[in-house]
DNA sequence: TCTTAAGCGAGACGGTACGTCCCGTCTTTGA
DNA sequence: TCAAAGACGGGACGTACCGTCTCGCTTAAGA
C-alpha cells in the first residue's frame, strides 16, 4: 500500500553496537540486496536462506550477520532500498496524492495506481513475504510499519484533512479511520486473496465510502 | 474474523491419496491438535516443530506426515477443529449475525463481539500464525479463506442483504464489497498493527461506513 | 566351503514357541525365500529389509515376523533351502569328497569344485552377507557354523582318516587341525579378497600342505 | 592378524573432494575415535550409530559426514589410529617377525602373540565388526585389507623369504602362499569361530605346515 | 612508509529440524 | 484362525541451515 516511496538513509538507526559503518563494503550491500530479492522472487521467502543469500551475494555470511539481525531484516531493507530506487528513477512525479480540489478523484487516482503496484511481479513477493513476517513477528511488523506503511497512510491523513478544511468531508471525522474504509479493503482482498481487485473495484470503494452504505 | 464456527466434517475432501481413513488413529490425533495449539501458544509459530508436536503428542513423526503436508496444514485442521468445539460447546447461541431490524446495532454488536475473540489469547497465536502462512503460501491461504474465513463473511453478506431488502441499506449495493468497509479496517488493524482495536472503534467505523465520510 | 549340501527338513529346529507349524502357509513361506534370495543378490544385504521382502513376497509383515527372528535369519533358510534345491537337483552325484585312493588328487577335486561354487554370483551374495553376519552376530554365526560349514568339514574330516588308516596321513594329526592346512587359505581369499582363487591355487595348497614348507 | 601395527598418515590419500584440511579440528577428530570405539566395545557394532558417536563427542553430525564417508569408515580409521597410538606407545620394540634363525620358533612366537592379540576385548569389537563389514562392502574390505591386513602379512612374507636365503624352506615356494597354511586357519577359527584358538594350536600348525601332512 | 586493526571471503563447527525409511508391534478385515 | 494389509510409536538416516567461530587476505588510518 505504497502511495510514494520516501528516500531512506542507508543506515536508518544505529541503535546497535554495530561495527564501523564508515568501514562498510557498499558492495557487498549492495550484492546482498540484489541477492536476497532476487532469491525471494525465484524461490520464495520461506526457501529464502542467510546462506544462500550469502553464496549468491558472493559474501561470507558473517557480512550478513555482522549488519543485519534477521533474513527478515535483510529483506526490508533491500526492499525499502528498491523503493528508494524506483523513486529516484521516477524523479518527482507520482510521489503523493494529488490534491486537485475533487477528492473522489484524486483517491480513485491513487488507489487505482496502488492496485497496479500490488500487481507488479517484482514487488509482490517481497512485500508479501514481509507483510506475512510482519503479522507474526512483532518487531519486523513495527518496522514494517513505520518505514513502509505509515508514510503512505500519513498521504492519506493529509489529504484528507485538506478536504475537509474545503468542507468536503464531514467535520468531525478521524482521519485515520475514515482512510481505512477503502485502504483496508484493498489491503485484505490482496494479502488475504478473498477476492480479485480492480480498478472499478477501487472506485466501487471510493463511492461507497463517501457516501455512506445508507439510503440518503 | 469469525463470527460464528460452523462444525467441520473430519475430513472434508479427500482429493489427496491418502492411507486408509478407516484405519485412522483418532487418538492420535487428538494429541496432535492439542500438542499444536498448546505448542503455538506457548513458544510461537515459527519455533513450533513437527518434531516437537509429534513428540508432545506421543506421536511418530509419521504419522503426521501421513495424514498432513505441512505444519500450517496441521494447525489450520487443529484451529478448525478447536473452533467446532467451541461452537458445539456452546450450544445454538452466538452463531450468526442477529437481525433486530437495526443494522447499525447489529452490526456493532457482532463487531464488538469479533474484537473481544481476537483479543482472546488462545485464538490469537494460532489464528495469526495462520494468516500469516496464508500470505505467502498460496494453497494453504485459500484453505483459510474457504474454510475460516468465507463462512464468517457470509453471514455479513446475508445480514446486508436483509437490510437491503428492508430498504435500510442502498439497493444498487454489492453487499460483498460493502461488508469490506468495516470489516476489512478491523482485520487490517490486528493484522498489522495498524492501531489498537476497540469497541469505540468498531462503532465508528459502522458509522462511518453506514453514513458516508462526505457531509450530507 | 560347501562339499556337499546335505538335505534339511523344512522346520529344522523348533526350539522357539512357534505358532501352530502345521497350518503355515506353505506358498508365503517359498514367495519369501525367493524375495530374500533375490533381494540380496539385486540389492545387497544391508538394503534388504524386512518390509521389502514382505511386499515382494506379497506377504504381511507379521508372516515373516511369526516366522522368523530376524533378517539374517530368513536368509539363512533361504541359502539352506537354495542347497537343498540343488542338491535334489543334482540327484546323487556331486555329494561328498571322492576316495580313489589318491588324497592329493581328491582333494584337488573337491577343492576345484568348491572354487567354481564360490564364483557361481548365485550363491556369492547371500553366502557373503550370512558370513560376515556371522563374523559379527554370534547366534547366527552358530547357526551358519552348524548348518552349513560343519557338515561340510566333516566330510573332510572323514576323508583324512580314512588317509590315515591307509597309511598315506601321519598317524599322529588331528584331522581337524590339518584339513584348515587347504581350507582355510581358500576361505580367506575368497572372504577377505587377500588375493584371487583359482585351480591352480588350491592345487598348489594341497601339495604345499601335503609335503610341508620345508625342504625334505 | 596384526605382527605390527604401522604409523598411519591422518589423510593417506586425498582422492575424494574433501573440505580444507587445515582447518579441521584436531579435537573432534579425536573425540570422533574415542566415541567410535567406546561404543562398538559397548553396545556393539550393529547398534553403534553416527548420531550416537556425534552425540557421545559432543560433536555435529555434519562433522562426521564432512569427513567420513559412513560408519565403518569412521571405525576403520579410529581402529588405525588405536594401533599406531598402541605402536608409538610400545616404542621399537615388538614391532615385526623376529629372525632368530630357527623359523619354527620364530613364527610360533609371533603367532602365540596375534593369538593374544585376537582375544584382548578391546581390539576384538571393532576388528570383527571392520572384518565384517570388509567381507560384504568390497570398498570397506580393499581398505581393511591394505592398510591393516597387508602390512602385516608382508611381515611374513620377508620372514618366509629370509628363510629361503638360509635354506630353511623350500627354494620354489610361493611365499604368499606358504604364509596362508599358517596363517588363515588362525584367522578362520577366530572370524568364523569354527574352533577356539591357543597356543598349542599355533604350535601345531606351524609344525604341521612346515613338515606337511604326509608321512616322511 | 609501515604497522595495525578492521571488514571481508570462506567455510568448519555444534546444533536443530527436516522429511524419509524401517523397525517390530498391533489391529482390522477377508478367505 | 491364519494371513494380507498397513497404521502405529519409535529411532536413525543423511541433508539443509542456523548462528558462531576462526582463518588468511585486503585495505584504509594513524604512527
Amino acid at each position: 500500500m505504497a502511495a510514494s516511496k520516501p528516500t531512506h538513509a542507508p543506515a536508518p538507526a544505529a541503535d546497535k553496537p554495530h561495527p564501523d559503518v564508515s568501514r562498510r563494503s557498499q558492495r557487498s550491500r549492495r550484492a546482498i540486496y540484489d541477492a536476497a530479492l532476487a532469491l525471494v522472487a525465484e524461490v520464495g521467502y520461506p526457501r529464502t536462506t542467510i546462506e544462500g543469500i550469502a553464496a549468491r551475494a558472493g559474501v561470507g555470511k558473517q557480512t550478513i550477520y555482522r549488519w543485519w539481525s534477521s533474513k527478515a531484516d535483510v529483506l526490508l531493507e533491500a526492499f525499502l532500498d528498491l523503493g528508494d530506487r524506483a523513486v529516484q528513477a521516477a524523479g518527482e512525479e507520482g510521489v503523493g496524492i494529488p490534491d486537485t480540489g475533487d477528492l473522489a478523484a484524486d483517491l480513485k487516482s491513487v488507489l487505482r495506481a496502488t492496485v497496479d503496484e500490488l500487481r507488479d511481479p517484482e514487488f509482490e513477493a517481497p512485500y508479501r513475504a514481509l507483510a506475512a513476517e510482519g503479522v507474526v513477528n512483532e518487531q519486523l511488523g513495527r518496522a514494517f510499519l513505520t518505514e513502509l506503511l505509515e508514510p503512505s497512510l500519513q498521504l492519506f491523513v493529509d489529504r484528507l484533512r485538506s478536504a475537509q478544511d474545503a468542507g468536503h468531508l464531514r467535520a468531525d471525522l478521524d482521519p485515520r479511520i475514515a482512510l481505512e474504509l477503502f485502504v483496508s479493503p484493498l489491503a485484505q482482498r490482496w494479502l488475504q486473496r478473498t477476492a480479485p481487485i480492480s480498478h472499478e473495484y477501487t472506485d466501487t470503494l471510493v463511492d461507497y465510502a463517501l457516501h455512506g452504505l445508507a439510503p440518503r
